[in-house]
DNA sequence: AGTATGACGGCGT
DNA sequence: AACGCCGCCATAC
């Protein structure tokens, strides 16, 4: 397991509920900046990881819930977020961009 | 050891 | 504006 995957889950478990971010902004947060792939690999690993992540929070840049088909049911994502104040209508956020959590603003420094 | 893939994103056409 | 290709890092086969 690389310490890729740790930093992830890191940044993930400091997302605020009712808040969501990209896959790109971790990664670039994490200085990888391209691989945003490599983010949504380690939410895949997630589910190995003992800590609880809230993969829920964690979108494409689009704020589509591309990853909602990994989690154990196809509905799991959307319920848990909207559970969290966050709308959902056909797998796409509303007001994304208000919802939108970035870690290089707000873990700035 | 090399090739293909992945819950993405940016840039070129 | 829409579509397509390439890049980026790590894992799987």
């Amino acid at each position: 397991m690389s310490d890729f995957f740790e930093k992830v889950y890191e940044v993930v478990k400091l997302i605020p509920p009712g808040r969501v971010t990209s896959y790109g902004a971790i990664a670039k947060y994490l200085g990888a900046g391209g691989a945003a792939r490599m983010v949504g690999w380690a939410m895949n690993a997630a589910h190995s990881h003992a800590d609880y992540v809230p993969a829920h929070r964690v979108v494409n840049r689009n704020g589509l819930l591309t990853g909602k088909h990994h989690f154990d049911t196809p509905d799991a994502m959307q319920e848990l977020l909207e559970n969290e104040g966050v709308k959902v209508i056909n797998d796409q956020i509303i007001d994304f961009k208000t919802h939108f959590w970035d870690p290089m603003k707000e873990l700035q420094d």
